[in-house]
DNA sequence: AGTAATTTGTTCGTATGTATC
DNA sequence: AGATACATACGAACAAATTAC
């Protein structure tokens, strides 16, 4: 699986956006399913909570993911 | 009874787990027993609800205390 | 039997301060 | 000076378990 490089010239979160951008394309998280949550996403790839978010972010303004608080973030299906 | 003090260099979450700490050691809260909830915490000490359950969270980390869903966060016997 | 309230646990969203590059 | 990253704190929503009525 992919992985986080600290020392790339690439940001952290940016890395980890295309990662779940991966995640959803390849049909691993298919549509209307959540991502791995922030938390998890944190500590899986040693990262801090901050910049998950700022990655989802990333997705979120491309409209591929929806935040749900209290339940997770999910995938939009482009139907 | 022990203050926050909201412009310590000390976390307020760490300074609540120190306040509950002090609770156990002093017998104030016996084994068995369980802390205050978490929302009367949150309103008698002036601090957010996901701070107070960070303060617990240390706790439990610990091995000092259980959660109980429904019913509190009790002192753990250490026998 | 069933609804409501309480409590812990988990989630996402936003904001602030600090440090680093 | 600006972008990035981390840590902290607050806020809000949702679920599950328990208890009370």
């Amino acid at each position: 699986m992919s992985e986080i490089d600290h020392h790339s010239a690439v940001p952290v979160f940016r890395q980890l956006a295309e990662i779940l951008r991966g995640m959803i394309t390849s049909g691993e998280v298919p549509a209307g399913k959540a991502l791995p949550s922030i938390p998890y996403l944190s500590q899986e790839y040693g990262i801090a909570d901050g910049t998950v978010k700022k990655a989802i972010q990333v997705l979120k303004d491309e409209g591929l993911v929806i935040g749900v608080p209290g339940k997770g973030t999910f995938v939009i299906g482009q139907s």
